[in-house]
DNA sequence: CACGCCACCTGTGAGC
DNA sequence: TGCTCACAGGTGGCGT
């Protein structure tokens, strides 16, 4: 192992003297674990794939609804393989701007949350960021992404980094099974606006939970959208 | 090409 | 207790 580094939602693992890459995506409910030396590696259910070591360590790949891939791709051909070719441009690297966003969004009638979160525009955002930026952008989700203003996508892709950097320095989002590297449960959860809060008061506004009030749920593409329908228009 | 819908899987918790 | 149903962090393929 030479290196272990991350595109989009993969990990990659830089091997040699191969050139070869290991990559993974943890789908919904995929998990890493690295095992000891000790004399009885545990098994659990849905583990797909062991790598030992020289040193004695094993690397196991953990599925349960395989969700998740494993690719093995030769290094130069890394930026040319179906998983990377057509994947948008990293939140929180150089490369990412409101006027980028502008111009990929031109003219769709896609709704901005489903945008943010297809990875051929910007990627990294998923289901839970996409709804924490939105909201804290005001911006309604149901919205075309092509009528967005450049000035509102300026808010959204500030947002978009503030999350998920806050995010991350949370240790993620635990909402039941995701763990930091070290076991220990994410806290990002506790910082939600409004993801999995429907009928709650969002933080911030005088919205009274009720029938109309509070946080609303609705379904973008097969995925739970959580906002405010007072703060976000 | 853009877009809406659905498939891929298993586990869990709520409701009855 | 046990059944059924809805839903979950993501992505890709199909038909229109």
């Amino acid at each position: 192992v030479r290196a272990v580094r991350r595109r989009a939602k993969y990990i990659i693992i830089d091997l040699s003297p191969s050139e070869d890459c290991l990559v993974l995506h943890l789908g919904m409910s995929g998990s890493i674990r690295i095992s000891g030396k000790s004399a009885q590696p545990e098994k659990r259910p849905h583990d797909h794939m062991e790598i030992d070591f020289r040193s004695g360590k094993r690397l196991i790949f953990n599925d349960p609804r395989r969700f998740g891939a494993v690719y093995l791709i030769p290094a130069p051909a890394l930026d040319r393989h179906k998983a990377f070719v057509h994947l948008g441009p990293e939140p929180l690297e150089d490369g990412f701007s409101a006027a980028g966003l502008h111009a990929r969004l031109k003219g769709r009638t896609m709704p901005i949350k489903q945008a943010i979160m297809d990875q051929s525009i910007v990627v990294g955002v998923g289901n839970i960021y996409a709804c924490e930026a939105l909201f804290r952008a005001g911006i309604r989700p149901t919205l075309a992404a092509g009528r967005v203003s450049l000035k509102r996508l300026e808010a959204l892709a500030g947002h978009i980094c503030a999350v998920l950097a806050e995010a991350i320095a949370a240790g993620g989002s635990s909402l039941r099974d995701h763990r930091r590297v070290d076991g220990d449960m994410g806290y990002f959860q506790h910082s939600f606006g409004v993801y999995d809060r429907a009928g709650e008061a969002c933080p911030g506004c005088d919205c009274k939970p009720s029938r109309t009030g509070g946080i609303k749920r609705i379904v973008q593409g097969g995925r739970s959208t959580f906002y405010c329908p007072r703060k976000q228009s």
